[in-house]
RNA sequence: GCGCCUGUAGCUCAGUAGGACAGAGCAGUGGCCUUCUAAGCCAUUGGUCACAGGUUCGAAUCCUGUCAGGCGUGCCA
């Protein structure tokens, strides 16, 4: 649809940014030599942003009141000097102004726009992409122990980590995502012997006169441990004393099973990791005796009451660490060491971890090891996901694995679909405890329903396109950037600056580890469209049937459906690919109630 | 006790490298369907940004203190 050819110069907001900067710097600099100053700016010393008001342009500076003082003038002044030798406009603003305190307001000159948006409709997909980043990221996320289904708290942690994961990449960042399955410690070991107590119950009840055991005090009440059971019979027939199966048999089976149930889960969420990374692996493999030697090594351990230290206290712990425990048993600490320095050793330059926030106790221990290998503190990044409260009318729901009695994420994914409850998930920021409101979610009414109404969107705009594209096809006239001249709401071009604005806003949700920018991004331009799409219900895109009546394709505006059309195309580009980073489906079409109701 | 996180509209939450009258969704109220999907839109109600000081031309945002809630403070994992 889209020319090509027509585009010399690419136009974003970054590019408008940077031409208003070097034109800026030079007059900031030019004043300030005039006046006797020694001071020399840089392009840095400008900070450009968009206001929140959009009486006050689109790109605004408060340069003035920063530099005030050392102009010696009061604010108001240096800005209308600064404007005043900016000249009117030129082909990147239309206009610029002084206003308030002295704040300098740009508007950016339509011409701007076009480019913009020739410029998405060129890259697609890709608008929005990063330049490659240097370095290699390894971003560690759930890691929930293979000991049952997942709870809501680490759907949480699942849906951040992948739109993170997701974000991060498509800011240019090199990124591996990894799960650190937990199956060498103590918590696999209570499954299986709590799979073990209900196979013998359950061979008893079919063969009778069996011995059975005590069900482990700290072992799993859930029902899904009697389906182990059952799955583990059905594999090994009814043995009345387990004959020939040991407890190494039994703890693979178990960690098997939860493992399975667990990528199911994520795949219904569509997450996938490249690297699941095994604990009891790592204990085998003597990774733990090699970090312990090097902190040896650097002089960072100690013995003491028959146990092995690590002087985590050097590096900013409140107090040393115990890495080999009295009884000669390793830590979790100490594998969780020996863990880490594979990762740099497997060539990550920064690690990410995100954890549950009850573990945020364990950040400084965590970093001190980081720091007692060589390796700077702030190469380990840890981000807290706080807790999930499911609410539902004045009902809290209780969590709780050990206990069996908790709303599994199966249930929530089943209950609301895999799109709303990842949204809920990303919607907020990452350090916020969350009451996910199951009524609003579960609602009846999808109006009420946040999530579907940022995929409504997208699916509106596609409408739009697929029945202009049966109503016109190849009709239309060819777009290129003087189509876009043909716009002439002023909706039209509000958006479209919103679009153009997108790179900057998965470039910050990126740095700042924050998916829920995306979210409201998602939110706002969503809101735009569909207002947009109601006020001009008397001038629409596309001609309604009572409009297509004779001869109506001879006084039709062509040149402005085709450059509504196209700046359609650009929206269902941007809510696409928006979507996309929170890992949401993008329907092309979704079915009212109304139709709904009719079949 | 000490440490970390949080306190913004009735509810759930944005907004914190200081900036222009404090935002959104949901809930409430009043309107809009001979439809490019009304899963929508428009209007409207609603807030001493927990409290008290301080820094600044300017503070929800930074500093200090107080109060409230959550979590942590294992030779558990």
């Amino acid at each position: 649809m889209w020319d090509n050819v027509a585009y010399v110069r690419l136009s974003d907001m970054n590019y408008c940014m940077a031409q208003i900067k070097k034109e800026f710097v030079k007059i900031a600099n030019e004043i300030s030599v005039e006046n006797g100053l020694e001071i020399i700016f840089s392009d840095s010393d400008i900070m450009l942003s968009p206001p929140k008001i959009k009486e006050h342009g689109d790109l605004s500076t408060n340069f003035a009141m920063m530099n005030s003082k050392k102009f010696g003038m009061p604010p108001v002044k240096l800005a209308a000097e600064i404007v005043k030798r900016l000249g009117s406009h030129t082909d990147i603003f239309s206009a610029v102004t002084t206003a308030g305190p002295g704040f300098i307001n740009f508007t950016l000159s339509d011409s701007q726009i076009y480019q913009g948006l020739g410029r998405i409709l060129d890259a697609q997909t890709a608008w929005g992409r990063g330049t490659t980043k240097p370095g290699r990221i390894n971003l560690e996320y759930v890691s929930a122990n293979p000991t049952g289904p997942m709870h809501v708290g680490h759907g949480r942690g699942a849906a951040v980590g992948d739109s993170i994961a997701r974000i991060m990449r498509f800011a240019g960042y090199d990124v591996t995502c990894e799960y650190y399955l937990n199956d060498a410690g103590k918590q696999v070991e209570n499954l299986a012997e709590s799979i073990k107590a209900r196979y013998l119950e359950l061979v008893k009840s079919e063969v009778g006169n069996v011995q059975t055991i005590e069900f482990p005090e700290d072992g799993y009440h859930g029902a899904y441990v009697i389906d182990m059971a059952k799955s583990f019979r059905d594999i090994h027939g009814n043995k009345p004393a387990l004959e020939g199966i040991d407890m190494e048999t039994l703890k693979s089976f178990a960690v098997a099973e939860a493992l399975k149930g667990i990528k199911k889960t994520l795949a219904d969420l569509d997450i996938t990791f490249e690297v699941f990374y095994s604990e009891k692996a790592l204990h085998e493999s003597g990774a733990l005796k090699k970090a312990q030697d090097i902190l040896a090594q650097r002089g960072h351990i100690y013995e003491q009451d028959g146990a092995v230290f690590f002087r985590s206290s050097n590096f900013g712990d409140e107090k040393d660490r115990v890495l080999v425990k009295s009884d000669g048993a390793a830590t979790y600490f100490a594998a969780d060491i020996a863990y880490h320095l594979d990762k740099f050793n497997r060539g990550y330059t920064h690690l990410i971890d995100l954890w549950g926030a009850d573990h945020h106790g364990y950040i400084p221990r965590m970093k001190a090891s980081i720091e007692a290998f060589g390796h700077e503190r702030d190469d380990l990044e840890v981000l807290l996901v706080q807790f999930v409260s499911l609410v539902k009318g004045d009902e809290k729901l209780a969590m709780g694995k050990r206990s069996g009695n908790f709303v599994t994420l199966d249930d929530l994914i089943a209950e609301t679909g895999a799109d709303v409850t990842r949204w809920y998930f990303v919607a907020k920021s990452h350090d916020v405890a969350i009451d996910f409101d199951l009524s609003e979610a579960l609602s009846q009414d999808p109006r009420e329903n946040p999530a579907r109404y940022a995929q409504y969107g997208h699916a509106r705009a596609c409408s739009i396109l697929k029945k202009g594209s049966s109503l016109f096809g190849d009709n239309l006239p060819v777009v290129n950037e003087t189509v876009f001249t043909h716009l002439s709401c002023p909706e039209e071009i509000e958006i479209s600056k919103v679009l153009m604005q997108f790179p900057q806003v998965v470039s910050d949700a990126a740095e700042s580890r924050s998916p829920h920018k995306i979210a409201n991004f998602l939110t706002e331009i969503s809101r735009m469209f569909n207002s947009y799409y109601t006020r001009y219900k008397d001038d629409p895109v596309l001609p309604k049937p009572t409009q297509q009546v004779e001869n109506w394709e001879e006084t039709w505006d062509l040149h402005k459906t085709a450059a509504r059309l196209a700046w359609i195309e650009c929206f269902k580009t941007v809510t696409g690919n928006a979507l996309n980073l929170l890992g949401l489906n993008a329907p092309e079409y979704m079915v009212s109630p109304e139709e709904a109701g009719n079949e």
